[in-house]
DNA sequence: CTAGAGAACTGGAACGTTCCAAAACGAGAT
DNA sequence: ATCTCGTTTTGGAACGTTCCAGTTCTCTAG
């Protein structure tokens, strides 16, 4: 910088100046340190930046599972407006766990981020969430809540979806539905196994705990639920997934014993990623606007950054969307 | 740090020391200075660190779709190996936008990245990471390689890929075969394309460009293809696309008229996204290891970053995984 | 008891910015 | 000419680290 002022002949505090696109330097003057700049090939260092003016255009973002496309599509969202408003994200994938997830935490606020969006691992404690809000950063949690403290959250109605998506297998004709994976740990969980088991109660079917096989929220996870559950004396007929993927792995267990969704045992997933319109069959989901939540929760930290601490818990619709795997299409469950 | 150095009594060279794990000094000075990083929940400033220090631990990592799941895997694959060496990366999704992808790129630089791995966007020019390179920042190139300097690069072996998937549908006794997506102004599709034709080739079947549509490799494009191409006079009755995604698109468009892949229509992707298995029917597709080869390139990164600058071009085996909708398990087609 | 050699520490400059207080400039009014 | 006031510009301290060149310990050997 202070090459580029004496290429200009300016000082280097006018250089900063023109860098930070004050209005108190000179057209003129301007044009020259532009000049000089182009000249120099002179790239501005933010980190120097930042360590000066306490402030960053950093943030992070903290993905369980960014392998499974619901989070991918999250992530975009977000990632679409901090890049409009001229911030770039860290990306950290934890893998649902705990311990990792408190490495990149750290290493995050070393970096001194403005703001965090977060899809917390399980087994998180709020403690681990709570260190980086004292540390004055503003923190969105995205997808699941946690006990505690107020924060900032995005979710789906993850509750009335499920609910949803259970009353139709029961107008289906359907008595003994499962709820296949998530751990009741999770309070995503618990919402959405919430609402299948507040359908059942109130079509005054008793909930039978032998039909919720919890797991963690994947393609194996719903592959062994169905062959455990194939196997029980009295069956059930029809599945709840915490989400699509584990519907996903529903679907590759149910080949393997030359069954079908839709035919032989009625399926529906949750999230209704990009895929699960191509599925064979073609999965019944609950739609959820996966772009739209997380750009909402950028906005979100984008608001708190800006001074707005006030925690808002955003819920957003979602929709039963019927295609095959539930059987309704072809009318041949019952 | 001066004040946890004031609270251990020893100055902040020392604390510096303890912080950077140094064998210089005493046992029982790093457990006070230790106890007092503790008691004052002082947190390390990295930035400042990296300032002085002119060393970064922060590296980029600019993907072209990130809703893609291959990209999406490919990501995590590297942030994998990042994690573990300590290296936090920042994220950008270009979305196929040259401009979005310029501004991405200065602001990593800007920030002082360590390495940087990029999947370059369409209409990237050498130049746009030529000005990276330039700065010394270690480059690689993952899934499009670019015309000009070498730079070191991962891609999976398009060209045999797609040659093998040609080859598989010509011995299904195809014999008008549409090749779907990309552009040829990208090097990747050149290559797949590539592979497609040298496969006619060889079975002596003149390539007719008609039937090679180009386009976006999304789901759209694949949508628009199949229709396009089912308007002709002589429609093709297989095709091979460019990537998995594009297929998928090519199952919507062919559900659309009532037509279903395998059937009436054999369908090939490529990249083996871990959808594929369970579209509907399951896709016939060219197996890519992604993670493996996210890891590749992020390990070639750090790599350079050690000061090993040599480029390496990295090809990644490929394989063919036949399913369904090549129309070869029910072998319905002709 | 002391010289010498390590081992363990330390002060201050430096990294590239921003910010503040103050200085220099320019133009109109006296 | 001089004063004043608003507009531009500027020098230097500060941000939180690292690194270098010493300095101060501590111990061993003579």
């Amino acid at each position: 910088m202070i090459d580029i002022a004496r290429h200009a002949g300016v000082s280097k505090s006018t250089v900063s100046l023109v860098l930070q696109g004050s209005p108190l330097v000179k057209a003129e003057t301007r044009e020259k340190v532009v000049a000089a700049i182009e000249a120099l090939g002179y790239v501005y260092n933010r980190g120097a930046a930042n360590l000066r003016g306490q402030r960053s255009n950093i943030v992070g973002m903290v993905i369980n599972d960014l392998a499974n496309p619901f989070f991918a599509e999250l992530a975009v969202g977000i990632e679409r407006v901090f890049h409009a408003a001229g911030y770039i994200p860290f990306i950290a994938n934890t893998i649902e766990n705990p311990k990792r997830q408190g490495e990149v935490l750290r290493s995050m606020s070393e970096h001194d981020i403005a703001g965090l969006i977060i899809c917390p691992a399980r087994g998180t404690r709020p403690s681990d969430i709570e260190t980086m809000a004292q540390l004055g950063v503003p923190v969105v949690l995205a997808m699941r809540r946690l006990a505690g403290p107020r924060y900032s959250s995005v979710t789906p109605d993850n509750l009335r979806g499920a609910r949803r998506a259970t009353e139709h297998l029961l107008a289906l004709g359907h008595r003994r539905i499962a709820f296949f994976g998530g751990y009741s740990d999770m309070i995503a969980q618990n919402d959405r196994c919430g609402g299948y088991q507040a359908a059942l109660v109130a079509a005054g079917i008793a909930v039978d705990p032998m039909l919720v096989i919890e797991g963690p929220p994947n393609r194996e996870c719903g592959q062994n639920a169905i062959g455990h559950v194939l196997d029980m004396a009295v069956p059930p007929t029809a599945a709840l997934c915490f989400n699509d993927v584990v519907a996903f792995g529903v679907l590759t267990g149910l080949e393997r014993r030359g069954l079908a969704a839709g035919r032989d045992f009625a399926l529906v997933g949750f999230d209704d990623v990009a895929e699960a319109r191509h599925t064979n069959p073609p999965l019944t989901t609950v739609h959820v606007d996966t772009g739209a939540l997380g750009e909402r929760a950028a906005h979100q930290v984008l608001r708190m950054i800006h001074g707005d601490a006030r925690p808002e818990e955003f819920v957003s619709d979602v929709d039963l969307v019927v295609r095959a795997s539930c059987g309704a299409a072809t009318g041949r469950l019952q």
